[in-house]
DNA sequence: ATTCCTTTGAAGAGC
DNA sequence: GCTCTTCAAAGGAAT
């Protein structure tokens, strides 16, 4: 599906971000359709349900069929299952076993689990981000948003983590922070300066991480609205994280580096720059905790099964907000870091994907010779 | 401590 | 141009 519209792609013409991305839930229609007045016909009540039936018979094709890896899909019989699904019931197989069937149990043991509460998401913020001017490109300085919310300072579990650009426009009264929010983070923000560090979703913790004095600071990039020639915007962006996400703190004896040490040093220690999140991920920032607190759920995994679901029965209006806000963001990621690129992240995971694809190939492979 | 799982979408690589 | 791969978030579970 991405590959539709891979071709015309984000980067293809400035202003033309994303658009392909509305364009492709347009484009799908015909699949999308079905799913959808399946989806919206049976009412997103049947979400659960069949997510549910179609994880019993995972673990039943699991424990059944165990030399069977496809019966689980085959029987699920759903228009969704087939190639997509050929290539996780390997996977689907350890997530859940026995014991993940319960837990999710608990989930759909909540009826209002699968009520559509999409429905009362706060989308009417989103005409707010509709008019936010774009961040620097044009020469124009963002107007002054109101103070990020102290992300590092959060709870774990407290309200999710959305992605800054999104929280503070969904968010019907947003609370500006406290003034001296930029003290307690021990860092300068000048007045008047868009606070463009807030757009991008922040790893748990990792502002606090992040050590004051980086490259990116004086970044010309980075200046955006600083209005201040010399003086630093002064806070690292929340896009950023510290290799391994932590920050080193024990400073090292650079005497005993070689010069070349130290530049490869250097290098491992260049802060990660994030991707900017996509629609979807968009989306699940800002439901997951509703998913979380109306279903008991704690598994990821699970949750994003649900919110999958949610999100193609999600209107077509209802999903063109997030794609908008997916290519708002990734503008502002792309005048934040004109250089970045995807590809500065790979292999930054560890990751056996690899191997797991080459064995559900020999599963399909199996299955289907 | 690290990786996996699971989702969709964006982007890069390779053919 | 198409296909495949990787990464983005999240947090419990598995290793």
């Amino acid at each position: 599906m991405p590959q539709l519209d891979s071709g015309g792609g984000g980067a293809g013409g400035g202003d033309d971000l994303g658009a392909p991305d509305e364009l492709l839930a347009f484009q799908d229609e015909g699949e999308e359709q079905d799913d959808k007045s399946r989806d919206s016909a049976a009412g997103p009540e049947r979400d659960l349900a069949e997510l549910k039936s179609s994880l019993v018979n995972e673990s039943e094709g699991a424990a059944g069929g165990a030399g069977v890896p496809g019966a689980g899909a085959g029987a699920r019989g759903e228009a969704e299952v087939g190639a997509e699904a050929l290539g996780r019931e390997h996977a689907s197989q350890r997530l859940f076993p026995d014991k993940l069937p319960e837990s999710l149990e608990d989930g759909l043991k909540a009826p209002e689990c699968a009520s559509g509460m999409y429905k009362d998401t706060v989308y009417s913020a989103f005409n707010l981000l509709m008019h936010y001017p774009p961040p620097s490109g044009a020469g124009q300085h963002p107007q002054p948003q109101p103070p990020l919310h102290n992300k590092a300072s959060q709870p774990a579990h407290s309200v999710p983590q959305l992605s800054p650009l999104y929280e503070h426009f969904s968010s019907p009264h947003p609370t500006p922070a406290p003034a001296d929010i930029s003290q307690k983070q021990g860092v300068h923000r000048p007045l008047q300066t868009p606070d463009l560090s807030g757009f991008y979703s922040l790893t748990s913790g990792s502002m606090g991480q992040l050590p004051h004095t980086v490259s990116w600071f004086t970044h010309p990039s980075l200046m955006l609205g600083s209005g201040v020639p010399g003086h630093p915007a002064a806070i690292p962006h929340p896009a950023i994280v510290p290799p391994s996400g932590k920050q080193e703190l024990q400073p090292y004896d650079r005497s005993l580096k070689t010069q070349a040490e130290s530049k490869a040093e250097k290098e491992a220690k260049k802060p990660t720059i994030k991707k900017p999140l996509n629609a979807f991920m968009l989306y699940m920032k800002e439901m997951r905790a509703k998913v979380i607190a109306e279903c008991t759920l704690k598994e990821s995994a699970a949750i994003n099964q649900i919110l999958g679901r949610r999100w193609h029965a999600l209107s077509r209006e209802e999903q063109a907000k997030y794609y908008e806000l997916a290519r708002k963001e990734r503008q502002l990621h792309m005048q934040l870091y004109p250089g970045w690129s995807a590809r500065d992240n790979y292999g930054k995971k560890k990751r056996r994907s690899r191997e797991k694809h080459q064995e559900s190939n020999t599963d399909n492979s199996l299955h289907y010779s």
